[in-house]
DNA sequence: GTAAGTATAATTGTATACAAAAATGCAGCA
DNA sequence: TGCTGCATTTTTGTATACAATTATACTTAC
C-alpha cells in the first residue's frame, strides 16, 4: 500500500503562516507572539518556532525582539515582483524547452487544455489554480534549481494579486491564449520563442496587476 | 555607552554553517547531522535545528530524513545565478541612482577610491572584500526589499567562485575601472546608465567564472 | 553458515523546563 | 496628583526530556 508521508508539525505551521501572511488573513503590521500562535495552533513553541524562522528567512516575518511583525506583500514589492519575473522567467522557459521530457510537454498540454475547459464553464477559481500549476510547472521543467528556488517564492507572493486580476474578463482570455502560445513553443523544443512568448506573458500580467492596484490603493 | 546586540546562539550557528557551506569546508554530499553539529558547535539542538531550517529554506541542505546533505553551490547554479544577477542586478543600480542620499553616493566613491588604493598595494583580499561591499551596497541603496533578498543571497553564493576569479590580474583591473564608472553614473543618478553599466560588469564578470571554472572542473 | 528476530543505537520530532531580559502595572510616598 | 521603585508578567533564548521511528548489530535457531 501507497505510504503516506506524514508531514512535520512544523512544516504544517510553516505553511499554513506563509499561506495567511500572502493571502492577507494576517495584514501587515501585525504581531505575532509565539504563545500567542501556541494557543491558536495547539501546538508546542518548538515547531512554531522553525516555522517562524522560516519565515523570517523568506522575508514575510520580521523580528522585533518582541514578537515577530508580518511583513507581507505591498504593491511596491509586486512591481518588483514582477520587474524579476519579466527578466528571468524567460530563461526558466528556455531551458524547459531544452530540458523537457515528452510526458512533461504532454502534461503541459494538458493544462492549457484544461484551461479552455474551465474558461468555458466559467469556473474561475479552478482556472487560476491552473495558471499557478502552469508556471510552477515551467520552473520545474527547466531543471534549474536556482530558478526553481528564485522564481517559486516570488510567484507564489502574487497570489492575493493574481487572484484578483483572474476577475477581469478580458484579461483571463488573453492569458489562456498566451499559455497556449507558450506551450506550443515548449512542445516544440523552440527555446527561444519560449523565452520571448514567456517573457511578454510577464509584462502583460504585470501591467494588468499594476494598474488594477494603484487605483485601489 | 555603545550597546553590543548580542547575536543568538541559532544566528551564530547559521552564518557559520552558511559560510562554511558556500566556501566549500562542508562538501556537496556531506551528512550533518544534529548530534555531530551538537558536538562540534557546543550548543544545544533548539539552535541547531533553526539554523538547519533556515539553510534549508536557502535550499544550501537537504532534509534526507536522517541528517541534512549538503547541497552548496555547483557550477550550473554559478551559471544560473549569473543569468539572474545579469538580468536584474541593472534594476537595483537603476533605482539606486534614484533612490541614493548624498551620504550613500559619497560611500560609493569612497569604496571605488578604496579599490584602487588596494589595488597598488596589491592587497586582493581586501579588494575582494571591497567589491562584496559595493554590490551590497547598491542593492542596499536602491531601497527594494525585494530585489535586496533577491540579489543578496545569491550575491553571497559566489563568494568561492568570485574568490578565485580575483586572482586573475586582466579581470582585477577591469573590474575595477567598471567599478569607478557605475559609481559615477550613479553619483550622477543617471538610472539607464548606470543599469547598462552594472549589466555589461556581470556579464563580464560571469564569462571570467565560467571560463576559469570550466577548464579545472 | 545463514537467516530471522530481538535488543540496542542513533536520530529526529515535539514538548516542556528554566533563565534572562524587558515591559507592565501597582503601591506607596511626597 | 504624580512619580519612583519594586514585583509581576510577558516574551524570547536555550537546554533537556521524552517519544517514535529507523537503522544496526548481535544472538540464536536451523
Amino acid at each position: 500500500m501507497a505510504v503516506l508521508k506524514s508531514i512535520s508539525l512544523a512544516d504544517q505551521v510553516f505553511e499554513k503562516l506563509e499561506s495567511d501572511i500572502i493571502s492577507g488573513v494576517y495584514p501587515r503590521g501585525e504581531v505575532l507572539t509565539e504563545l500567542k500562535l501556541v494557543e491558536q495552533l495547539n501546538v508546542s513553541r518548538t515547531p512554531i518556532r522553525e516555522a517562524l524562522r522560516r519565515l523570517e528567512q523568506e522575508r514575510l516575518i520580521r523580528d522585533s525582539g518582541k514578537g515577530s511583525v508580518v511583513l507581507g506583500i505591498t504593491l511596491e514589492d509586486l512591481e518588483d515582483i514582477m520587474d524579476i519575473r519579466l527578466r528571468c522567467e524567460g530563461l526558466a522557459a528556455f531551458h524547459a524547452a531544452q530540458n523537457r521530457t515528452q510526458e512533461e510537454a504532454d502534461r503541459l498540454k494538458q493544462l492549457s487544455e484544461l484551461q479552455d475547459f474551465y474558461f468555458e464553464k466559467g469556473d474561475y477559481d479552478h482556472l487560476r489554480e491552473l495558471d499557478d500549476e502552469f508556471h510552477e510547472s515551467i520552473y520545474e521543467f527547466s531543471r534549474r534549481t536556482v530558478l526553481m528556488d528564485t522564481l517559486g517564492p516570488l510567484h507564489r507572493k502574487t497570489q492575493r494579486y493574481r487572484r484578483s486580476s483572474y476577475s477581469i474578463p478580458d484579461r483571463r482570455q488573453k492569458s489562456i491564449n498566451e499559455h497556449k502560445a507558450i506551450c506550443q513553443a515548449i512542445c516544440a523544443q523552440d527555446a527561444r520563442l519560449a523565452e520571448k512568448l514567456v517573457s511578454q506573458h510577464i509584462e502583460n500580467a504585470k501591467h494588468t496587476m499594476i494598474e488594477r492596484f494603484s487605483q485601489n490603493g
